[in-house]
DNA sequence: TCCCGGATGCCCT
DNA sequence: GGGCATCCGGGAT
């Protein structure tokens, strides 16, 4: 699992870090996990596309500001979105997960969708969160805890990174702050319509991670 | 109450 | 790959 001081750092060093780990959830039905394939970084006051810009909603920004390494989740056009609060302890940042790669629990994962095509479980924000079954209920909770339910574990394994404006946004910042895993099958499919750059391979870093008592 | 949305699914090319 | 109806929680009024 990762430590808080993981995410202690702006969103956008946080969101391309996590690509590659495992997101890895305990379920009544058993456990359910996935490689993070795609990640968005959100930046706070400053930024035009966040919630929490110019701190107009309150509510978001102070979830937002909080701890470093906690959920935020909230609902869009009847999907939950999964975001973890990432910041340098100034201002507010979070990073959304947008899809990942299943691993463990897929018949689960199928159940909760109610679709068979492996490809369309978790290649969206939303369809992900639906495949988990996560929701309102897990806001807040500290990933960083080893006893929380949903959990990011570490996976020694290079991966190289693409970058692009990020998805739906209006009025979007200069710089690309969606990642996500060159050529994986499971990146939300709005890649194609988005200008991309490649970026250096990056590789874990082991002085921020924790052993897994779960032995993974 | 009203209204919006960091998306999805389905239908069409 | 594009267009459009649609899902509903929660902030705004």
């Amino acid at each position: 699992m990762l430590k808080r001081e993981f995410f202690e750092r702006s969103p956008d060093i946080v969101a391309p870090q996590l690509l590659g780990k495992v997101i890895m959830m305990k379920s009544e039905d058993g456990r359910i996990s996935g490689k993070i394939v795609e990640t968005e970084a959100y930046f706070g006051e400053d930024d035009p596309s966040s919630r929490a810009y110019k701190r107009r909603n309150l509510n978001f920004y102070s979830r937002m500001s909080g701890t470093p390494g906690r959920l935020l989740i909230y609902m869009v056009h009847n999907n939950w979105l999964l975001n973890i609060v990432s910041h340098e302890r100034k201002d507010a940042g979070a990073v959304l997960i947008r899809a990942v790669e299943p691993l463990e629990g897929i018949e689960i994962m199928r159940r909760n969708r109610g679709k068979d095509d492996i490809k369309l479980l978790t290649n969206g924000p939303g369809k992900f969160t639906k495949s988990f079954a996560i929701d309102k209920r897990f806001d807040g909770v500290d990933i960083t805890d080893k006893r929380a339910p949903i959990l990011i574990l570490h996976k020694e394994e290079k991966v190289v990174i693409v970058s692009s404006k990020r998805i739906g946004v209006k009025e979007d910042l200069p710089a690309n702050y969606r990642f996500y895993i060159k050529e994986n099958s499971y990146v939300s499919k709005f890649h194609l319509k988005n200008k991309c750059f490649l970026q250096p391979v990056i590789k874990p870093e082991s002085n921020l991670i924790m052993n897994d008592i779960n032995n993974h």
